[in-house]
Formats: C-alpha cells, sequence, structure tokens
DNA sequence: CTCACCATGGGGCCAATCCCCCAATCGCGT
DNA sequence: ACGCGATTGGGGGATTGGCCCCATGGTGAG
C-alpha cells in the first residue's frame, strides 16, 4: 500500500482547501502516476513548523496566511530543519512585499489560489524533481512594479505602529525617540510611497503588503 | 445519471477551494446519500448572479470576498431572482459587521472556513429541507460583541472616502456637500466607534468590518 | 403635533499633521 | 579618509483635523 514515491504535508488555515489540496494530491494519475501520500495536514504555522521536523517530507504545502506563523517565517523554519523538502507556497493575496519576500527566501513553487490550478498540477511533478516554478501571474506582477519601496527598519517600525492608530506622541514615547524624529520617519515613509495623508498611506501599506496585516492591528 | 435530488452553484474566487467544495458535494453519501449536482462552479460574482438567474438552483455556496461583488450583494440578488434557493455562506473573515449583514439579509446557512468543516457536512441536509443554521462561531462573536454601531448612509460614504485616503475637502466635493458638514459626519462616526483619529478609525473599521474592503481602498 | 434624529451649513479654537529648512552622530564600504 | 545614508533632534510655517458652539429643514415615530 506504501507504494507512493512522495509525501507530502498541508499546512492552510482552511479546512476545506486542506481537504480539497489532499484529495489533489492523493488521487493517482492527477498529479504522481501512484499519488502523493499526506503525512499530516495542519492549521497553523507552529504546528506546520513541529510536522516538519517530525517527518522531513518530501513536499511541504504551504498558505501564507496562517495564525500563530505566516508563510515565511515557516518557509525559513523548514529549510532549517529540513533542507530536502521542498516547498511550494499557495497564496490568496497578491502584494508585492509578501510575493518577493518569498521568492529571495528560497521557495521552490509559487502559485495563486484564485488562478486555475491547472499550472499547479502541471508544475507540482517538476518541482518535485528539483525544479523551481513561480506562477506567471505573480512574475507579471513583479515586473509591473517598478518601484520596490525599500523601508528601513525605523520606517517600518513607524509604519506599523501608524497603522496600529498611534500618534506621532505615542510613537515617540513608544519607541523611546522624540516627537521630531517621528515626523522625520513618517516625512520619509510618506515620499517612499508617495502619498501625502495617513489614509493613502495605509491604503498603499496594505495593498503592497509592506507591514504584516496579522499582528493584530 | 440524473438522480440526484439536489442541485447547486459554487462561488468562490479559490479554484482550489471550488475543486474541494464540488468533491464534498458530489461524493456519494457524505453530505446526501446520492450527491449533489453541481451545475456551475464562479470566480466573482457577477458570473455568480448570472447563474443563479439561469439555473435557479436549490442551494447557493456563498464565499463572502470575491471579485466584482462580495457576499451581501449576491445574497440579495439571489435572493430577488431565486426565491426558493438556500444560500450558505462560507467565509474566512470573522468580522462583525459582514457576519450581522450576512444574517440580518437571511443567509440560510453560514459557517466558518477556518472552522472544522464537519459541522457544515452535518448541518447542510437540514438547510436543503428548510432549515437555518449559523455556526456557534459566529453565534458567540455576536454575542460577545455588545456595542453593534448603527452607521447612517451618509456617514458610511464619508467612512469609506476617508478609508480610500480622500481629504475632508475631497469628500466634500465628492458627495457635492460643505467640508463643515463632512466634518459633522466625521465627528459623528468618531464618537459612535469611540476613536480620535483618523488612523484609530481607520484600524477599528477593519476590525469590525463596517466597510468593504474589496472596494479596492 | 411634538420630538428625536438626520443632513445640511457656519464660526472658531487648539492640537496635530505635513513639509520645508537645518545639524550631529554613527557605521559601512571604497 | 571620505562620502553616503540611517538615525537622531530641532525651528518654523501652512494646512488639516478634532471638537465645541450655533441654526435650519426634513422625516418618521409617538
Amino acid at each position: 500500500m506504501n507504494d507512493q514515491k512522495y509525501n507530502a504535508i498541508i499546512a492552510d488555515d482552511h479546512a476545506i482547501v486542506r481537504a480539497g489540496l489532499k484529495d489533489a494530491l492523493e488521487k493517482p494519475g492527477l498529479i504522481e502516476p501512484e499519488g502523493i501520500k499526506v503525512l499530516a495536514e495542519v492549521g497553523d504555522g507552529l504546528s506546520a513548523i513541529a510536522e516538519i521536523r517530525k517527518h522531513r517530507p518530501h513536499l511541504l504545502l504551504l498558505d501564507v496566511s496562517m495564525p500563530m506563523a505566516g508563510g515565511v517565517e515557516v518557509l525559513i523554519e523548514a529549510r532549517r530543519w529540513s533542507k530536502e523538502t521542498r516547498v511550494v507556497v499557495l497564496t490568496g493575496v497578491s502584494a508585492v512585499g509578501l510575493v518577493s519576500d518569498l521568492i529571495e527566501t528560497g521557495v521552490d513553487g509559487l502559485f495563486s489560489k484564485a488562478s486555475d490550478n491547472t499550472e499547479f498540477y502541471q508544475k507540482l511533478p517538476g518541482i518535485l524533481r528539483g525544479q523551481r516554478h513561480i506562477s506567471e501571474y505573480f512574475l507579471k506582477i513583479l515586473e509591473e512594479t517598478p518601484n520596490p519601496p525599500v523601508l528601513t527598519d525605523r520606517e517600518r517600525q513607524t509604519l506599523n505602529m501608524i497603522l496600529a492608530g498611534r500618534s506621532n506622541k505615542e510613537i515617540a514615547a513608544g519607541l523611546g525617540i522624540s516627537v521630531k524624529t517621528v515626523d522625520k520617519h513618517r516625512t520619509s515613509l510618506m515620499q517612499k510611497l508617495k502619498v501625502h495623508s495617513v489614509p493613502q498611506l495605509i491604503a498603499r501599506a496594505l495593498k503592497e503588503g509592506l507591514i504584516d496585516p496579522s499582528k493584530e492591528l
């Protein structure tokens, strides 16, 4: 019965998605002739890392938005504990920051949940055998974005606190610096993002995925 | 071959979710002894409405976040064009505003994508036969929220434009009213939401789901 | 018919923001 | 050693925002 060549772990916070992916992986002939054995399915990032360390599977199917730990964090941990595991990320959001982070960290496959999944089925076998595939969808988004604004640490911190609804004064207190410095960071942020007010700043930040929405704002 | 008692339409912007749901519905014995026939699957709200008018199915499985038209809009249109269709909404977000809107509009079933889907499988047959079921998960969220702030039309419009990054002046021009009136709406908004600045307003609005995130902000 | 509430405006005050100007320190790479 | 950029801090000014005062209609509930 254990004649499957490959095994996998599925990580996604939606049970329906897990069920659908498990079905597709295990079905003989759809992706692999013998199907792919699903060793475990988990609903959060921490469990994902735990299962990776335990099973060291051939494949990890990973969702980006999960409780406890998101896509990039899990990817890094997976690399640390199981170098041979091929990591394929499925994402519903197409935030530029997120996508480029994933690619730079060295994800083996990247597909959109929104687009047709035939591309996913067709490319998975190649990925299992060492190839790498980033969906055209994301490549197009990346090259259509000539402005990947690079934020400094302080700017990122400031941005997050602005999104959390803190005023300049509160941010200054929180970071232990003067209000004027916060003001400077804020100004730099708005120059880099080419906006002129807080609401526009927030809108852009959310769209570009420059910040972490999971950090309960 | 057409011995299934019920048929359905699936609307979700993620192909994997559609595949998983279709599988579950059609599988004999899981939900219905003979399975449920899937007449169509669509990836956006407009197509969903079109297919509803065309097929008038027994069941509509609906996602809340979709391009072109979201959950509530599709629900209303479905009611208009096909009164007998049972509408069941699956959602990944648990924003209070959204949930209460759906329940008030009279959705027949409401389930969370994140929680286990056995509840979904078990309750669907009852829903097909006229019952109504809102997942405990959402009932708990609703009763834990004693403050359902009711916004007037103008306030909602103003809120949306604030979130879109418009200034008071721009909003005034857009709505054809004076800046002072916009200011008044803004003040009322902040009283109702118990915040004291735009950033806090945005943070709250996003968390409570008072506005439509799909309206590309 | 009141009464509450919404929507419409205006005056004014003070605080916060946006955006210029400026300078000092530190580290990093050429 | 020199420059570059990040970070820190300040002065000052124009604009906007948050919130108080006020009044006028309309509308729907009692």
